[in-house]
DNA sequence: TTATACAGGACTAAAATGGTACTCAATTGA
DNA sequence: TCAATTGAGTACCATTTTAGTCCTGTATAA
């Protein structure tokens, strides 16, 4: 499926749902139950985005969440990477030398071409981009072929 | 991480093999062993991926694998389908009306597009260029801000 | 100083994944 | 027609990952 796992599916949503209020500060409590999800699990995700930079926290009476930059300069790759880990396809696409299969694999020079770019596409989606409820445009179909996999350049 | 599953990984290892000699027929064991992973485990990524039309089988001596259509008509999203499923970020960019968090989640559709771009993408690598040891030139740092996400167009 | 709210870590339960083994079926050719 | 080869199907187990919970500590504001 290549799908997100859900807590990154989470932490998407309460990141927009943190976006569309961003003057506020937004206790873990309140995110809860405004998208519907366990407290400690949100609770969880909020403390992952925090530790990744993503969010800024404060203690205390009346602290919360809050977002660390502009919506506008928050990647769904970051958001991904927060969770998960670095964007990558495959083990070899993140970290060079791990896989002894190099010499028999054969695939991994252009693997590793289709990630960085799923990470690029990834990286033009912003939270501001999410969090609206207007639908994001993608001209999808066609542009993608542009991409064209014989033209030069590396 | 949003990686691949490691079956799957294995399955373009084996397909890209099969694609650099498609006019022979490949036993299970042959490519086992020309890969360098298990019997078994590549015994099952092969079923798997006849059974998704990519491979036909030939049983009995001189049986063996062999694509199903020309490795330019075969693509990475193919691949990736007959393992783990339909290319999909969410569970809910696969099929519609199983989450009951709709209302609250808010992100849905703009995340659907966004998984309609990467399964776009993953469809115009094909198994030809995967199998080719010379790099596919994807120019990917610039054609991918042409998907402009204000632009217009749905 | 007390209530609020995040930080950190340990722990458990459940599910997905990866890998193995065994039996059956089909094909070839001697 | 029989034996060797090779894929098909299924069931099973071990490991890892994921998700979720809980508890204790610490900072802040009123």
């Amino acid at each position: 499926m290549l799908k997100l796992s859900r807590l990154t599916d989470y932490a998407a949503v309460v990141m927009a749902q943190i976006a569309r209020h961003a003057h506020a500060s937004h206790a873990a409590a309140d995110l809860a139950e405004a998208v519907q999800l366990p407290h400690p699990t949100v609770s969880k995700t909020l403390k992952m985005l925090a530790r990744a930079g993503l969010l800024v926290s404060q203690r205390g009476a009346q602290g919360g969440y809050r977002l660390a930059r502009p919506a506008s300069q928050i990647t769904a790759a970051d958001i991904i990477a927060a969770i998960e880990g670095p964007v990558a396809m495959t083990e070899c696409s993140q970290a060079e030398g791990d896989c002894e299969l190099v010499a028999t694999c054969g695939v991994a020079d252009n693997w590793q071409r289709v990630s960085l770019a799923m990470r690029t596409l990834l990286e033009s989606v912003t939270l501001a981009h999410l969090a609206d409820t207007a639908p994001i445009k993608l001209p999808v179909q066609l542009p993608i072929q542009t991409i064209s996999l014989s033209a030069a350049s590396a």
